[in-house]
DNA sequence: ATGAAAGCGCTAACAC
DNA sequence: GTGTTAGCGCTTTCAT
């Protein structure tokens, strides 16, 4: 023991508290993380000492030892900007569920774009990523890695990538239904159809009018914003297309859709009506107070989180989609 | 060379690229950062050689050995919930202007609560406030830490720490210009003045009725809900209270409170004038349309990763308040 | 231009 | 209940 020199100035290591009271420092060790074997009145000692000399655990030096990090990678894939940050298409609360979930397993969260993600990597033991990216090339950044991941999108991608997701078909099932029970016979739909998520809410759309006597007059491929949805519709009105429903892949396009109607005067809900998708907090705010088809954002977050610390440990884990349901308001 | 055994099976490491090519793995680690030592066709090789290997940089070990973890961890004052995340009164766009930065210099970020991050600390460099506490106990406990730390927040605790926030003060000032401008007399504020920023902003708004014919006839401590604002309301209904104006300490309070003035018949700006903060996304949706002192998030949140990396590399800092600006719309 | 040795701070494994 | 040894994977320092 007091071998090895000391160390003025710079942080005390484990080393110091060990020296300054004649142990070795694996029963420092042992004391401060809570080991059963050490007696109370020298953990008690180590303790007070550790405290008293300013001593902090060296989480790196833990993680190497230890081989893992206790933290999970969430990588946006898209990269953030003033006006358009993850607000959509993927929400705060999607991020809320996660970090509900991963704190409750103490586990960190490091929040990085994919860019940040390849040329800086963190020191993580997994990875959950929002968004696959157009044709994918997002999720297949991810897997070159070789780390655990899931996913949020559609279940698009090759066999055993875990997805989780909602089930964006029946969501355009549900809105279709809804249109139909309205007496809308010409619909429109907008929305971004290389994002699988839309892909999926079209097709279930599809499906859902199959069989009725109303149809699909136009699909414009627009970005997730109202300034979108607004472009969208001009265009349409422009061309002097006739439609008296419309499915948006967002409220925000729906937002946008129903502010362009009405500056060419037409009304939501008696001309047009208008389906949005999410139920963002602003589709009860706007007025008219907007139909919807709502995500559960949170509990989608928790069952990533939950997902991809089963990965870590190595237990058997299946995709998910969870279900969807139409909130019915004026528009 | 060639020396130490193989490591089949798990992930090889430099030892094994240098072992697979017969150089020093010190020679692996300078081709594979670049260091301008190494000759181009070794480093081709080298760069080759690890590639096919499936070879991956251990990020936990070079944060061990270089002492510094490019990692900021950006802390939340609060518990996140489902219904009411850091959205308020912290929004994304902070958010969005720390990433901005970090990213662009390189950095890592780790979100985090005060909660977790007390109890499971990462591997970081500095740490990034958001909101100090009730009686400045987030503060404190990050300060006992020992890292550099910059706060989000009002400038009322001790002198050295560096804070960033709204000029709070100017805010409430130019709230009671413009409710004087419309002629309002007796007016409401509404908000939890615990919260450092909002104490700030009562005291500009005190400081701006000075000498006016103007007074707060009542200040109600609420959270930064609608609901709260909207229970607020109600309460001074109740009492029969007379008022003409509100100044809320954030936009969502203040559609709370039209609200409530609305359920009872009073109309806004008709009956009542109510000023809101923040300018949130809502704001400019809702009805009628909210007048609401704007803080500019982005900016804000750009400085705050500015100024704990200059902690970081030992430059020297100081806090700044930040100009806010009166948005005049519909209320 | 490349290499050998040392060591960052911690904890698993195995004594005693 | 405590200690000794070894080593996680990398990069700094000094040598060649």
């Amino acid at each position: 023991m007091n071998k090895g020199k000391l160390n003025e100035g710079a942080r005390p290591t484990m080393a110091d508290v060990a020296r300054e009271l004649g142990v070795a420092k694996i029963t420092v060790s042992r004391a401060l993380s809570n080991h059963s074997t050490v007696k109370e009145s020298t953990r008690a000692l180590i303790r007070e000492t550790a405290e008293r000399m300013g001593y902090r655990l060296n989480v790196a030096a833990r993680n190497l030892r230890q081989q893992r990090t206790r933290t999970i990678a969430v990588v946006i894939e898209m990269a953030p900007s003033h006006d358009r940050l993850m607000s959509e298409p993927y929400p705060l609360s999607l991020l809320g569920g996660i970090m509900q979930e991963l704190t409750a397993a103490g586990q960190n969260m490091v929040l990085t774009t994919i860019d940040l993600f390849a040329e800086h990597p963190p020191s993580i033991d997994g990875v959950i990523l929002l968004g696959q990216g157009v044709h994918d090339d997002a999720a297949a950044a991810i897997e070159a890695m070789g780390l655990p991941y899931v996913v949020w999108g559609a279940a698009h991608g090759p066999p055993g990538r875990i997805v989780v997701g909602s089930d964006n078909r029946d969501g355009g099932r549900i809105a279709a239904d809804y249109l139909l029970g309205r007496g809308r016979r010409e619909l429109i739909f907008l929305g971004e159809t290389q994002h699988g998520e839309v892909e999926d809410r079209l097709i279930g759309f599809e499906a859902g009018l199959r069989g009725s006597e109303a149809v699909i007059v136009d699909r414009i491929a627009c970005a997730f914003t109202a300034a979108a949805g607004r472009e969208a519709v001009n265009r349409l009105l422009d061309r002097a297309k006739c439609f008296d429903g419309i499915f948006a892949a967002s409220d925000a396009i729906a937002m946008g859709a129903i502010e362009a109607l009405a500056a060419r005067g037409l009304t939501v809900p008696g001309d047009v009506s208008v389906v949005g998708f999410d139920d963002s907090p602003g589709a009860s705010i706007f007025s008219p107070k907007l139909t919807s088809v709502r995500q559960d954002w949170a509990v989608g977050g928790e069952l990533l989180a939950k997902k991809v610390l089963d990965l870590v440990a190595r237990r058997r884990v299946v995709s998910h989609a969870m279900p969807v349901e139409l909130v019915v308001r004026d528009s």
